[in-house]
DNA sequence: CTGAAAGCGCTTACAG
DNA sequence: CTGAAAGCGCTTACAG
């Protein structure tokens, strides 16, 4: 059971191994090496079930071809599509990929992007939260491959993909503004994040525009802050905001907190309030009708964010130059049921 | 920005680089360096930020510290609580996690355990599939450390751990007696596995000592059906069961589908139809009351999982010789309402 | 108590 | 066209 090494093909094809790994890496013909040598060579090797050891390659070459990703939760199912299609994709170009997660820790970022470092990882496709600035930076300055996904920081130039957020929530809310909606609120998270001002930058646009008022409208619920306590605020605005006829999550771990909170209030969706919610989350295809979604195409971000990766690490095709892509989001109504008009 | 190197470090410290390593490894008394020695070498180490390249130590060692996890699913909840359990524990040990999944593929278990055994992991925590017996066997003759999680193969002897099916079913059915319900359905899928033969047995035996029977009362889906196709057989089996009063969902996914089924037949839970699921699945909490669950305690199969593992590798400090762990799981109702009696 | 040396399995200039 | 040799960064017998 032992493995076979590039040494043991070597000697039984009775040649050295330097003729045996320019072979195997395709580079027979840049050596001149005859072509029945080497189909020769390619044939012991594949006879006796050979395969380099990464390890070694990687230890010798100085590249794991392994990319490192970093997203927030691994357990979301927005991110667990994402990470599938990066796989994916990677797979294509020969690298595999490492997750790792800051499971909504702000600070555990840092200590990620050490550990990858570590391990020797090729390049990074990383989902920033607040306080990885410096970190990002550092890599910048290493010359390290770097992409950005779902949000960016606006003072680093590194390239970044994410959903067109203002968009999205536009489109929800004129949405809502159709179907008769008027008193809006709006739940979103103290996070400082460029994705969460453009959310409710849109939101508070909208309401203007339509000569609305925002006025204890909008909560802010605290990032870290534990799920339990996370219901109860979202019940409670819910309860205490009079006349409600709507809610904006401005993400889906929101939305969940929303849609428990509801439930605990003993409301009908959508007959005694609306739900909208941006991050489409999979499991909303199971809700009752009544919620609408801003679906966040993960499948083109993740594969854009990978192209762009794969330009930076020389084996791009194109997408030169480009820095910055937004995508435009999908609005998704659950069930056969739209939103009921108001009557009051 | 470049890496520094145990020989970095020993020529900072003015000693040679295997002094180095055996100070950094712990061997210091055992190799007799004196203290003095040691702690100026780990200072120098500490001051250039010396971080031992694991690739390297891996290479000479022969040992990754990495150990290969293969899930079903990645998305799923059960398996990322799996997932963040085993990460945090292997963590404690000094090991980290490649994650890998048979995406419901029966198989490409092949596949992944041949690409963590170049990856040259350690050890391999392994969620079961058919057609895997082969290549686990093959890791035992090996001589690799293997636990199987969640299901086992009884010819093959691994240690394995996983939730007493019997018993999780049998409770489940037993709060179903109890409030009343006598026509149970119960949807499985078709999978050769020894955890589905026990749910479903446990099924069959509670009905029979009930005096109930079981004819056309249990539905077997096809394992890599495609998921629109399972919707449309358990509503069928729903809409076309005669008098049917409450339906087991053998595992979580299954219960996916059902719960689809009942929303697009538009039936009430729990005044239509009863539901009762295996596995639980993060997402019930969010469901509307009427829906029981039975519960795999994940962080505990996780962890005991873990220790076996370590066991193996020689890192343990107990459980030794036991080789099948069975743990208990728990009943959850969800919701305030429990199941209504059927007055027909 | 400490150092010189071999070797893990590869790749790649360099020399023929 | 092909081979001998160095070296990636470590660990560990072995010799002092």
């Amino acid at each position: 059971m032992k493995r076979v090494s590039l040494k043991d093909i070597a000697r039984i094809a009775g040649v050295s191994p330097s003729t045996v790994s320019f072979v195997l890496n395709g580079k027979a013909k840049q050596m001149r090496i005859s072509e029945t040598l080497a189909s020769k060579i390619m044939e012991v090797a594949k006879k006796e079930g050979y395969h380099p050891n990464p390890v070694a390659v990687s230890l010798r070459t100085g590249k794991s071809q392994i990319l490192g990703l970093i997203v927030e939760t691994i357990s979301g199912n927005f991110f667990a599509s994402l990470s599938r299609i990066i796989e994916e994709e990677a797979a294509r170009f020969g690298y595999k990929i490492v997750y790792t997660s800051t499971e909504n820790k702000l600070q555990k970022g840092k200590e990620l992007i050490g550990m990858l470092a570590q391990r020797q990882v090729d390049g990074y496709i990383i989902t920033p939260t607040p306080g990885m600035e410096q970190d990002i930076n550092e890599l910048i300055a290493d010359n390290k491959p770097v992409v950005l996904m779902d949000s960016y920081f606006p003072g680093i130039d590194v390239p970044h993909v994410l959903v067109n957020n203002y968009e999205g929530v536009k489109k929800g809310m004129a949405h809502l503004i159709e179907k008769g909606y008027r008193r809006i609120g709006f739940v979103t998270v103290d996070l400082n994040l460029v994705q969460m001002e453009e959310r409710l930058k849109a939101y508070n646009d909208t309401m203007h525009q339509e000569g609305l008022t925002t006025e204890n409208l909008v909560l802010s619920l605290k990032y870290e802050e534990d799920k339990e306590k996370g219901i109860q605020q979202v019940t409670d605005f819910i309860k205490n905001t009079p006349e409600l006829e709507a809610v904006f999550f401005a993400t889906n771990y929101l939305g969940l907190l929303g849609l428990e909170g509801i439930h605990r209030l003993g409301l009908k969706l959508p007959d005694d309030l609306a739900m909208i919610c941006f991050d489409d989350h999979d499991v909303f295809r199971l809700y009752p009708p009544g919620i609408t979604c801003i679906q966040q195409p993960a499948e083109e971000i993740a594969r854009t964010a990978l192209e762009l990766l794969m330009e930076q690490l020389g084996k791009g095709n194109g997408i030169p130059g480009e820095t910055k892509i937004e995508i435009s989001p999908g609005l998704v109504v659950r069930g056969t049921t739209e939103f009921v008009q108001k009557v009051k």
